[in-house]
DNA sequence: TCCTGTCCTGCGGGAACCCGCAGATTTTGC
DNA sequence: GCAAAATCTGCGGGTTCCCGCAGGACAGGA
């Protein structure tokens, strides 16, 4: 049995090794990578099939990485090892986890306990392990209240890249009043409205307004905006 | 000699004391604190004027903090110990630095060798320390070509917390023509009118579109953002 | 079958945005 | 002290955004 590694820290790295090691006696070798690009070519060259590794990493996040490495082995498993439980992360490995893929989401703020039962759980019992907050996020995410479908989420995304309603509307094959439509919705599930004055008409242009409290929520991150500024270059270039 | 160490993660809180002890042998004693609110709690408690720090904690970040123990103790002494050189947090740090203050900005990248030298020479030398590529940003963000000026970086935080041009004119005391005029050398100089694909035009909303490509170059980060939304809502609340 | 809820779509208008032009004011350099 | 450069400001227009209103398509339940 063989583990590969992906984590830019090298502090992390190495704490990392070490639980791996302790948790998986079985384990033979322990490969490491310092960022997603290389933890591609790892997994690709080693052939293993047990990672665990970051999101938030410079090179290739882990997001990006675990999907080209699930679309060449679907059925790798892997764990992700995170600071964050931002709503864009784990919305973002929801995305790309593969149909009937066994994965794990632990927070680098739980205990080494859980830690190792967790590398236990996905690697040797082919379970999903994912932490009690970062479930909290998924099931926040989920609910009517202040959760977004995914449709309007992919607008989310659209207007922080900063596209034109009209542009928005030729990407997705929709009426220009629908997309307005939805960013409506969107306003109001995000409570764009809300004012921190009194004076509450004509202080925030919605639209940028939209992406702040995205952000100031975690609905929305950098990365989350870089992917999607790649995938959009990608579709615009061919 | 009393150092306070102010850092979320235990791994680099342990990592950083043990630095600490093996640098400063003259040090009696090493407070540690988990975020920016206890760092500040701590300092003043105990009175040191010597703290590493980390910036982005979750309950303050650490130009928060150093905002308000500087504002307390100006001569404090503090080594920054940050995983990232975005412009936005070099900005912030340089923003709060009160006069003839000594502090340092290393990144945990950095070997551990130049750690440690950067603690010795900001905490005994009282010299001010700044990782090279550190500095290369802070060049940058003069430079004409690339950089914004103050000015203009205000403008671009306003516009990213979502505020309309007249409010960003009342509260700059503009004129609403001058703050157009500033938007759009900040559209400039942000390169809003590079397009991906060849059809240029109504593609991009270039309010929006600044705050994408400024949070894709690191110029803006979340936690400027939150920052900035809660002067906001300070000087509106009163 | 009809009713109800949800989604897409068009129309229209008021507001905000983007920006060229041009005069006034301030700052800078020599 | 004066000319050049940079900023601030108003005007006017074309465009986009925000959104109420209303009609059409489609699914599920009584």
């Amino acid at each position: 049995m063989k583990v590969l590694i992906v984590e830019d820290d090298a502090l992390h790295r190495a704490f990392l090794a070490e639980a791996v090691r302790a948790a998986l006696p079985e384990c033979g070798q322990v490969i490491e990578a310092e960022n997603g690009l290389k933890g591609e070519a790892q997994a690709r060259i080693a052939q293993t099939e047990h990672i665990v590794m970051d999101l938030q990493m410079n090179e290739r996040n882990g997001i990006e990485a675990a999907r080209t490495i699930w679309r060449e082995r679907p059925d790798t498993k892997i764990l992700f090892w995170s600071n964050y439980s931002d709503e864009a992360y784990v919305r973002g490995v929801a995305r790309i986890v593969p149909e009937g893929a066994t994965y794990g989401y632990v927070l680098k703020s739980a205990s080494e306990e859980r830690l190792k039962l967790a590398l236990r759980s996905v690697f040797v019992e082919s379970q999903c392990v994912i932490d009690r907050e970062v479930r909290g996020v998924q099931q926040k995410s989920l609910g009517t209240s202040l959760g977004l479908s995914d449709v309007e989420y992919e607008i989310l995304v659209d207007v922080a890249l900063g596209l034109t309603d009209k542009a928005i509307a030729q990407r997705k094959h929709l009426s220009l009043r629908s997309v307005q439509n939805r960013l409506q919705q969107l306003y109001e599930k995000l409570d764009v409205y809300e004012t921190p004055g009194q004076v509450n008409v004509g202080w925030f242009n919605l639209r940028t307004r939209a992406v702040s409290v995205a952000l100031s929520r975690k609905v929305l991150n950098a990365s989350a905006i870089e992917r999607a500024e790649r995938d959009l270059r990608q579709s615009a270039g061919l």
